[in-house]
DNA sequence: GACGATGCCTTGACATTCTAGGCATCCAGC
DNA sequence: GCTGGATGCCTAGAATGTCAAGGCATCGTC
């Protein structure tokens, strides 16, 4: 996946607040580095998620600098030197309360949107 | 509701940009003006949902603009003059692309989210 | 030696939400 | 008659997060 091909279209956007307990939560499943978890994150999302770069490293420094996340510069399979990032204890505790907030706010809204009349 | 009981806490944020669906659904519904979308969003949504006015108004100054609510005033049952919103047809057009788009973010991210191993 | 893929990063614009106020009217209670 | 709360509207400014659009270096392949 070139750079070319996250410049070419603009939906798939997501919504704001959700970049953070995504990347957590993809971190969660073993450490990996950025450019990975756009692949990832896409992949298993079937193609909904498009994660764009400029909106992963900012978030990926943010994340580490609040503690939930912990950097360590490994060499890929590929033979690279890459950033792979983990949870740190704080971090799960923060995924944990995310994924509860997103469960209740998504109930929330599923009430609005079902309410007939 | 006084404006005192709404600047006492900071939790119940919302996603951005789940405003413009949730206003645009509630008018769907009867048309109603800001001050009772607060009330009603708050109550369908048994105290989840929390819109501050400070978001609503220039939400609502937004999607008028936009054509896809349009406002009316009229009197209330309590005798006031009050901005009465319904949705235009380009409204209901929105409305439905909006929540098409949000369901879909909603299943891409629960598949995220259920990722185990 | 050009091009695509892999990897990292930054700058600036943009949109949306929140904070924190303001204003006017009406009604109830003291 | 006055005060305070509820009903209704609105705004300015800050904070935040995302996106667009670039840049850089290495490696492998054609």
């Amino acid at each position: 996946m070139s750079r070319h091909d996250e410049t070419t279209r603009g939906d798939a956007e997501l919504l704001q607040g959700t970049l953070d307990m995504l990347i957590l939560k993809i971190a969660a499943l073993r450490p990996i580095h950025g450019y990975a978890m756009v692949q990832r994150l896409q992949q298993i999302s079937r193609d909904a998620l498009q994660i764009r770069q400029g909106s992963l490293y900012p978030a990926l420094y943010r994340l580490e600098n609040r503690g939930w996340l912990k950097a360590e510069w490994k060499t890929t399979e590929g033979g690279r030197e890459a950033k792979y990032y983990s949870l740190t204890r704080a971090g799960r505790r923060q995924l944990d309360q995310e994924t509860a907030g997103w469960k209740r706010l998504c109930q929330a809204i599923s009430l609005i949107l079902e309410t007939a009349e």
